[in-house]
DNA sequence: ATGTTGACTGCAACCGGTTTCATTTTTCGA
DNA sequence: TCGAAAAATGAAACCGGTTGCAGTCAACAT
């Protein structure tokens, strides 16, 4: 660092150069939202002795004499840290849609990696107890991570995955449900009759909508479903859902399915790979199913449902807006975003 | 929300149900850093005190009479956030980095999406003048990015890439020039004449130091390389890596080559697969080397020299510490984080 | 000339911690 | 047993903003 320019400059300053009182100085400032009105000439007066000083009003005081602190914190699994989480385009989508909700806000997102310390230390509490953060969004949660009830007196958003037991809780999610019934519906429409599920991990709320979803689909058209010889597991990545499947190909003779049902489109997309190495050829010799349109996958002629991520994070700041604004308490409100068919 | 149980609750409260002065409430909470004793009983008093209206001090009023946030702003390009971003394996190894540096200490990470609007407000600057955030880092500048030389004068350090310019400010980057130097001349011993060089995009130092390092290794064995025409551009992708560079192998006779460089291992994978694609072999026929040592072409045999991503983020972090623990101005450092030649 | 209104501004309290300094109490050696 | 040093605590100022309330002053109607 350079000579410190940085002289600290308060409104103390500002309103003995420009001969007024720090109310004054603070009312310019604020202008905005203020309704009591301060006259041309000592707006002029201020403007200058801030353009003197080169001022910038100090944050941390801001926030104190508010009681907040312009700050929503973003919650994420340590794991979508790894080389995977890079591949969470529902994650990177959501983000444009948060930074874009947030740019013409006065807010700012703060990063919070959900480490096995944090949680015990329950420190996401702590956070919104000493208004370290004005409200919390939480992406990406698992049915086994537990968190203390007194979250529902602050502003917090699950996002994307629910927790076990999130009924007591805030939460936007994608509407898939209803997405995985559609879609099914329309492989029992064209045919399709004998299905397998590969499924992702059932700890993620996300799986689990969309394998009842497709459960529900099979039941109203009466179609049978062995639960243990007919779904498999992977692990919502194409590599492994490739190796997983490709000994499913291994006959010249009947596949004994003819529409594989995916919890995702990076799974379909490696049923995909490993049905056409085997000469296969989705969409012909069996049905393909996967999940969320991830443009990851836009190569593959998958039938899914696209969820807008986008949305999901634009819609996730805003409400959180409210929430924050919202003096008193609020009932939680939580809302599935519609999701589109695509075959 | 449920009923508001966030019923107001300062150190006053606990000071007077306690029986003892703010300042000695205070003093309990911050034991560990203070020199002044504080008996037994008195703790035992303040620490039932706590328990019993479960208590949890103002962060801002505590960032406010220390004059910081307690936060580190980190700063990256807003394509980051594209679909790419999430092959951005230096980032997120860095953010491991990162995360690890910051979980023991007491500040957190701001998230700061740059954009348009906010470098053209100079954003960074006024969040570190009004100490909403006590230090910046800056990952993936370009040399079309202008900042402020103000910056300067604050806690602030480029990460992994440099903007023109950045001779006045404090940095660390993994050393691309030296590393491209070892590389190539390993190359060169091995026996390679006849060079082209794929590059990532000039705007970026990465590209430029490596490309620097190649160039001197050739001058060092006196090879002559012609810019013009032997030198193409790319991304830094697999996928445009590979249309591009697919002509080139459309011949069964020589092919004009011994020896591709390329700026990352990214591209040189995309390379790699065009070459196999038209039957040659990459190794053999000619050498084929890229940078970074990315995870992501692990199954890749390319020649590489390996960056510790994890150790840029967590030096950042621990060195910012020490730029914001420091009293005074700071001379810029400017560190080279050393690579490793892979074969 | 006078009362009224509304525009404008300043005083002072407040937000909830931290920290310096002075004071009181205790400990302990001589 | 007494005095000095060490331990423990409290009073009050401070960090740098915001805001309710009261007061000043000019304009305007009567």
């Amino acid at each position: 660092m350079r000579e410190k320019t940085n002289k600290a400059c308060t409104i103390s300053n500002i309103a003995e150069y420009a001969q007024v009182s720090r109310s004054t100085v603070s009312r310019v400032l604020n202008n905005v939202n203020t309704k009591v009105p301060v006259s041309a000439a000592t707006r002029a007066k201020i403007a200058e002795a801030i353009r003197h000083f080169d001022y910038m009003p100090n944050a941390n005081a801001r926030r104190l004499s508010h009681n907040k602190s312009f700050i929503i914190g973003l919650q994420v699994p340590a794991h979508h840290l790894s080389r995977y989480v890079f591949t969470d385009y529902n994650l990177i989508g959501a983000m444009h849609g948060l930074e874009a909700a947030l740019l013409p806000s006065d807010y700012k997102l703060l990063l919070l990696f959900q480490s096995e310390k944090y949680m015990q230390k329950h420190e996401y509490l702590s956070l919104l107890k000493s208004k370290s953060i004005d409200g919390l969004l939480i992406w990406g949660a698992t049915c086994g991570d537990h968190y203390d009830a007194a979250l529902a007196d602050y502003p917090v958003i699950f996002l994307n995955s629910l927790p076990a037991g999130a009924s007591g809780f805030e939460w936007i999610c994608h509407d898939n449900h209803q997405g995985s019934l559609e879609l099914v519906g329309r492989l029992i429409e064209a045919g399709a009759r004998r299905f397998r599920y590969l499924s992702g991990p059932l700890s993620n709320s996300i799986s689990l909508d969309r394998y009842c979803g497709f459960r529900e689909a099979l039941a109203q058209a009466q179609i049978p479903f062995d639960e243990e010889r007919e779904r498999w597991f992977g692990d919502f990545h194409r590599d492994s859902a490739r190796a997983l499947t490709a000994p499913f190909f291994e006959t010249s003779g009947d596949l004994g399915f003819d529409a594989i049902v995916c919890s995702n489109d990076m799974m379909a997309s490696g049923v995909y790979d490993a049905a056409t190495a085997a000469g296969r050829q989705p969409g012909k010799d069996f049905q393909l199913a996967g999940g969320d349109g991830a443009d990851d996958c836009a190569q593959y002629p998958l039938k899914t449902f696209r969820s807008d991520r986008f949305a999901l994070g634009f819609r996730g700041i805003n409400r959180m807006f409210e929430l924050i604004d919202a003096a008193g308490p609020q009932e939680p409100r939580q809302e599935y975003l519609p999701v589109q068919v695509q075959l």
